[in-house]
RNA sequence: GGGCGUGUGCCCGAGUGGUUAAAGGGGACGGGCUGUAAACCCGUUGGCUUUGCCUACCUAGGUUCGAAUCCUAGCGCGCCCA
C-alpha cells in the first residue's frame, strides 16, 4: 500500500471496515482515537497505548503551538519523536479551541486574531499559518482549520460557518505540502441537512480543483459540529445521510464523540473514526465505562466490593484490581486511580470498536448493533 | 491547690445580644463531564406531619422582649504557678 491509501476491507450494511496507510503504520476502522491534547494522553504512557491497541493518537495544535511551541516539537524531530509514540498521530487544527476558549476572536477576510489563554499574547492565524504549524508538529494527519458553530445557533450563523470553513478548507489544501502528512477536510452545517450537504459539495469541489491543478486530495473527512449540546437524538436525524454523502473511499471521522452507544450507532450509519476526551476525563473524575453501564467509583456501594471493575473486561485494570481498591484510590485522589480507570475506559472504547470491526468483517454488524442496543449498558449511555 | 484561657453541627473553624439551623474549609453522600485551560465542576449534609413547626452552639440555672453571644456554678481541655 502506498502512503495514505485507503482500502475498504469489508462493509456490513452501512458499517465499514477500512485500512489506512500512514508513515507510522496502518490503522484499521472502525476505530476510537485517544486524545492526547498536550502531547500526552493524560496519565497513559506510550507503552500502555500500544498495549491497549490504540492506533491513532490525537494531539492539539492550539495547545502545542503555545506550549511548548511548534518549532520546539519540530526541533525534537516531530511529535512522534517528542512524545515517543511510534503509531499514527493526528493533530486537530485548534480552530475549535480558538472559538471556544478565546473571549474575543476577530475574524477577517484573511484569517483570525485571538488571545492566547496561556499568556494573553495576541495570536494571528491564517489557514496557511495553521498548516505551517501542523506541518512543524508533524502528525500523520492534519485537520483543516474550521469554524465549529455552537448549539443552538441561527441557521444564518451555521451557514456562515460552513462558508468560512469551506474557504479555509481550500486554502489549507492548497497550502498543505508536507508529503508524509495528509490533510482531512471538515464538514460543518450543524443540524441542517441542506447545509451539511452543501458543505460536503464544496469540499469535494475544492479537492477536485486542487487535484486538477496537480495538488493532492483530502485524505479523509472530519464531521464536525455535532455533539455540541444538542439533544442526543438530533444528531442521528442527519448523521447517516451526511456520512454517506462523503466519498466512500476515504475515512469519515466524527469529531469529539465518545459515548459508547453513539459510537456503535454511528458506525452503523457509516462513520469510521472517533475521538473524544470522555473516556480519559471521566476516568480522572472517577467514572468507569462498563459492559453493564456507567460506574461511579465514588459511590459507597463499591466500598466493600472486592470484585473486578468489569467482569467482562480483559484490560489490565480489570485483571489486577478490585472495585474497592479503585474506589479507595479515587476517594483519596491518588493518581493511580485516574491512571487505572483511564486504561480501562480507553480499553473499553478501543475494544468496542475492535469488535465492531470484527462484526463488519463477518458481515454481522446489524446483529452487533442490536445486541449492544439490547444490552444493559446501552440504557446507560 | 491557685491563676489565666478555652469548649460551636461528623471534624476543623468563623461568629461576642436580634435578618443564625448558624460563614468558610474538610469529610461524607449524590450528580455531571463528548474535536481536554478539568486529578475538575455542581448539589445535599439536625429532625419532622416542611409556605410551617420542633430541637440545637459542653451541662444546669439566670439576665433580657430576645442569648451561640452577657452573668453564676459545675464539668472537660490547654498553658502557667505551687
Amino acid at each position: 500500500m502506498a502512503l495514505f491509501d485507503c482500502t475498504l476491507d469489508a462493509q456490513s450494511g452501512h458499517a465499514r471496515a477500512l485500512s489506512f496507510e500512514t508513515a507510522h503504520g496502518t490503522f484499521q476502522t472502525p476505530m476510537f482515537m485517544p486524545v492526547g491534547t498536550s502531547a500526552t494522553v493524560k496519565g497513559i504512557t506510550p507503552d500502555q497505548l500500544h498495549a491497549l491497541g490504540a492506533q491513532v493518537v490525537l494531539a492539539n495544535t492550539y495547545h502545542l503551538s503555545m506550549r511548548p511551541g511548534a518549532e520546539l516539537v519540530a526541533e525534537a524531530g516531530g511529535i512522534h519523536s517528542f512524545m515517543n509514540y511510534s503509531g499514527p498521530m493526528l493533530t486537530d487544527s485548534g480552530g475549535f479551541q480558538v472559538f471556544s476558549l478565546a473571549d474575543t476572536v476577530k475574524l477577517d477576510n484573511d484569517g483570525l486574531t485571538f488571545r492566547s489563554i496561556y499568556d494573553g499574547a495576541k495570536i494571528r492565524w491564517t489557514p496557511e499559518e495553521n498548516m505551517r504549524i501542523q506541518e512543524l508538529i508533524g502528525a500523520d494527519i492534519a485537520m483543516q482549520l474550521d469554524q465549529c458553530a455552537p448549539y443552538p445557533a441561527t441557521k444564518e450563523f451555521v451557514s456562515s460557518a460552513v462558508d468560512l470553513s469551506a474557504k479555509w478548507a481550500k486554502r489549507c489544501l492548497v497550502a498543505h505540502k508536507r508529503p508524509d502528512q495528509t490533510l482531512f477536510g471538515i464538514v460543518q452545517g450543524g443540524m441542517h441537512l441542506d447545509l451539511r450537504l452543501e458543505s460536503i459539495a464544496r469540499l469535494r469541489a475544492i479537492e477536485d480543483e486542487n487535484v486538477s491543478a496537480g495538488g493532492r486530495r483530502f485524505g479523509g473527512f472530519g464531521i464536525g459540529g455535532y455533539s455540541v449540546g444538542e439533544d442526543h437524538e438530533v444528531m442521528f436525524e442527519t448523521l447517516g445521510q451526511v456520512a454517506r454523502a462523503l466519498p466512500k473511499d476515504r475515512p469519515r471521522y466524527l469529531m469529539g464523540v465518545g459515548n459508547p452507544t453513539t459510537l456503535v450507532r454511528a458506525v452503523g450509519e457509516g462513520v469510521d473514526m472517533f475521538d473524544c476526551v470522555l473516556p480519559t476525563r471521566t476516568a480522572r473524575m472517577g467514572t468507569a465505562f462498563s459492559s453493564t453501564g456507567r460506574m461511579n467509583l465514588r459511590n459507597a456501594k463499591y466500598a466493600h466490593d472486592f470484585t473486578p471493575l468489569d467482569h467482562a473486561c480483559t484490560c489490565s485494570t480489570c485483571q489486577n484490581f478490585t472495585r474497592a481498591y479503585l474506589r479507595h484510590l479515587v476517594k483519596q485522589n491518588e493518581m493511580l486511580g485516574a491512571i487505572l480507570l483511564s486504561v480501562h475506559n480507553l480499553h473499553f472504547l478501543i475494544d468496542l470498536m475492535r469488535r465492531a470491526r470484527q462484526a463488519v468483517l463477518a458481515d454481522t454488524y446489524d446483529e452487533f448493533l442490536q445486541a449492544w442496543m439490547n444490552s444493559s449498558a446501552a440504557q446507560d449511555y
